[in-house]
DNA sequence: TGTACATCAGTGAACGCGCGTTCACTGATGTAC
DNA sequence: TGTACATCAGTGAACGCGCGTTCACTGATGTAC
């Protein structure tokens, strides 16, 4: 039955909320279209009506995903906040690069173009309050600094070693977190 | 037909090997045994006198991709073959946990335990010849530098920029080759 | 404002395809004598 | 060593299931008068 344009939008926004979890929780592949739809509370027919494909579905949820504003935490405080157990154990809430990374590679071109562009913007928002001399530094160490927390968290998501996926999170932060160093050469 | 027990144990090892190929360039879901057993050089009905299940040949894959005796190279050495081009784009030769970390958790408990071992084996090795004035302080070196190579990589291949791409892998080795850093508390 | 009708968002059955798995068969291997 | 037969690795057709997608239908919305 017909709904109000309004609720027409929201059945969209709930359809991308749901896809968000689901896919940074399960993966691409995983997630069915009719489990998205129902975890929208709405059932798999109707999903053509609001868009072309599941392929477009990961665009445009890719696209929702980075939009906004993000965060303006400076790089050890992002890093306090992403190498928490709290994070690792939640990945339908948290990270999506780290999450759909490599996922994304076997999707369209659209779809990686869209994660590249969250990468790019994660980082130099971060190196905008990183520590070190000049902006040179500073991004050196964000690059570094973030790639660091994107690998910690998925080694320690792997790990089903409790010791070991602790070990990875806290070093990691520890490392992270310790005074800039000056270029070796 | 029937061939000799030595040609079968070869055929095994091929399927292994396709498979360990396949499976790192496209992810454990996209890869159907048809096409691994095509890449063995044989048809897909034979599958199942060498294996239980697909579930079966990713659990065997992943223990022969860690089976052997592993480099001896150190951590800034492993490093600098790691996080280059070549790496990056030989997904379907490189580093298995970087391109099937993530997949692997939606696996079976074995497969799981397999690639945790993988890592820890790794990160064990590496941290005999890390920088650091003691047992404690390489530990923590390798920990976070092999979370940093590994990050890396990911972004590094996510990254359709080939700016951004080669930056995330030139920066993150020079931060893991300078000098180590002590603790900042 | 009220009424009649066109529109169209959502429903759920159905379709088509691909994939994991099974199975009857083939013919070379391996073995008993 | 040679022969007859049992074994069984590999083949390719077929099965069953799940998933993305389509479609006829429903009934509430929105609009023209």
């Amino acid at each position: 039955m017909r709904v109000t344009k309004e609720q027409m939008a929201e059945h969209r926004r709930r359809i991308l909320e749901a896809a968000g979890h689901l896919f940074r929780e399960k993966g691409f592949e995983a997630v069915t279209v009719a489990e998205v739809m129902q975890a929208a509370g709405l059932t798999h027919g109707g999903f053509y009506g609001h868009f072309k494909s599941k392929d477009d579905l990961i665009a445009e949820t890719l696209a929702q995903v980075f939009a906004g504003p993000g965060s303006e935490l400076g790089l050890q405080e992002y890093a306090a906040w992403y190498l928490t157990p709290g994070h690792r154990d939640n990945m339908a809430g948290g990270c999506a690069i780290a999450a759909l990374g490599n996922d994304t590679l076997r999707q369209s071109p659209e779809a990686r173009a869209k994660m590249t562009e969250g990468v790019r913007r994660l980082i130099d928002r971060l190196a905008r309050n990183a520590p070190g001399q000049n902006d040179a530094e500073k991004r050196r160490a964000t690059v570094a600094g973030y790639a660091a927390m994107v690998g910690a968290l998925v080694l320690s998501r792997i790990s089903d070693d409790p010791k070991l996926s602790g070990e990875l999170l806290e070093d990691t932060r520890d490392w992270i977190s310790s005074a800039p160093r000056t270029r070796a050469d």
